[in-house]
DNA sequence: CGACACCTTGACCAACGTCAAATCCGGTGG
DNA sequence: CCACCGGATTTGACGTTGGTCAAGGTGTCG
């Protein structure tokens, strides 16, 4: 049923850093944002950049757990299978995300690129040993585990309780609300995931997504726009739908 | 349909802490675990024991976020709560677990005792003023949060993708393999919350959840003994079940 | 012994999934 | 510029799982 082919775990090009972090884009979100340029240095001499292509995994889940990344653009997800094939985003990756920061030996999800995506690779022991040195950089970490952890009950919630309206309306939303925070255009929404992915993320199927794309546009709160954007038309209905029918 | 009395929100009775933490029974499963004696001194100076009767609340989803705690025996849940009443257990908690992580101003969830419960509690802005002290508190605190947001990602799964027989059989094993960690004895599983509660944490109703059970008890995979006990007959079938079918 | 809360069972229903067929688009090559 | 290909999306008809509503059991505690 959820059967697909699995992108090949194709080897990731290298790419030299080219401009120092001092001036990353996305430093201010990011983890390396806290430290001080000499503990940005430390942090620099570890990392590499790496590109992924869409389709293209960094990892896949069972791989032992040499790298963290912090994204620096594109989209990446992360999903977990069944041994049937049946699969589960359990979230996406925007730029300033960070991803794998469990401290187990391997990691527990794939990931893997939706857009053209750049990461920022660091060699995971190596930043565990810069985190006992830098207390500051644990704590930053600890933060964002908490964030996530926040997250990831929300979730739950989403995929234990609520109908697929309000699933797709909480979904919608999120995208509007981290694009807003990366100081991005909000409105018309960038969608940039399949409707598969969507279903995947959200517990259902694509047939359902669509359907409820198709009511949503024709309640007028919604309207598609070319593929990959979607305006909103009502937003606060969109805000009552995230909850309650 | 999902509505229900939310428990009263009682004070909770604060009990001095009669033994030392040295001698702790869940020390060593607990953050505490990873001190010296000398750090465990102050941690000890900040703590109080207070005890949940069954139903009573420690704190509600949105109450700011004074106190974190330590499970030191009994049984909590967390749980979060839609406008009209959805509910959405996100974890039990056994002893040796934490509470409150989150490095936030409110609780993200209602903690409420499934069993009579006693508690450490530690004022939060204390117990954050002493990790950056004991970076080795953190750096716990951070693996705990790496492990929870693992836990998450799995019920994601089960609350996305899995059929109701499938998520009974993950929450059977679950409690067993928990049981082993805490040197209880597992097989006859002790399930210390009711069907309404299962549901909740599984995202389905106890109808579902009671059917589902007789399923299982009519293929001679478990007995259900005593109310609070169910024996488990054929591992190995409930094992399989858990991931597919 | 009776009350009450919890659990189980049954009959029915609806939301969402499944299967299959259009349709829409974006890219490609003539 | 236009025809065509192929994957993604939409739509339709129908099936199934699990939810809803409503009784009955069952055990526990006073």
């Amino acid at each position: 049923m959820y059967t697909r082919q699995l992108a090949r775990h194709l080897p990731i090009p290298v790419v030299k850093l080219g401009s120092p972090c001092n001036s990353c884009d996305i430093r201010e979100v990011s983890l390396c944002g806290a430290l001080a340029d000499e503990e940005l240095e430390r942090l620099r001499q570890m990392v590499a950049t790496v590109h992924c292509e869409p389709g293209q995994a960094a990892f896949h889940e069972g791989d032992p757990a040499e790298s963290v990344f912090n994204v620096v653009s594109g989209t990446m997800k992360l999903y977990k299978l069944l041994p049937d094939g049946r699969r589960l985003i359990t979230g996406f990756l925007f730029p300033g995300d960070f991803l794998g920061i469990a401290l187990h030996d391997t990691y527990a999800y794939t990931a893997e690129a939706v857009e053209l995506a750049h990461l920022c690779r660091f060699p995971r022991r190596r930043l565990i040993l810069l985190m006992e040195e830098i207390p500051l950089l644990e704590h930053r970490m600890l933060g964002h585990a908490a964030d996530e952890l926040v997250a990831a009950q929300d979730q739950m919630l989403l995929l234990g309780r609520k109908t697929a309206k309000e699933r797709i309306a909480s979904f919608l939303l999120m995208l509007a609300e981290r694009a807003a925070r990366l100081g991005q255009r909000e409105n018309p929404i960038r969608v940039p995931m399949g409707r598969a992915d969507m279903a995947d993320y959200l517990g259902l199927t694509t047939e359902t997504v669509s359907r409820t794309l198709t009511q949503l546009r024709n309640s007028g709160i919604i309207a598609t726009k070319d593929r990959g954007r979607i305006e909103v038309k009502a937003r606060e209905a969109l805000v009552a739908l995230r909850e309650s029918g």
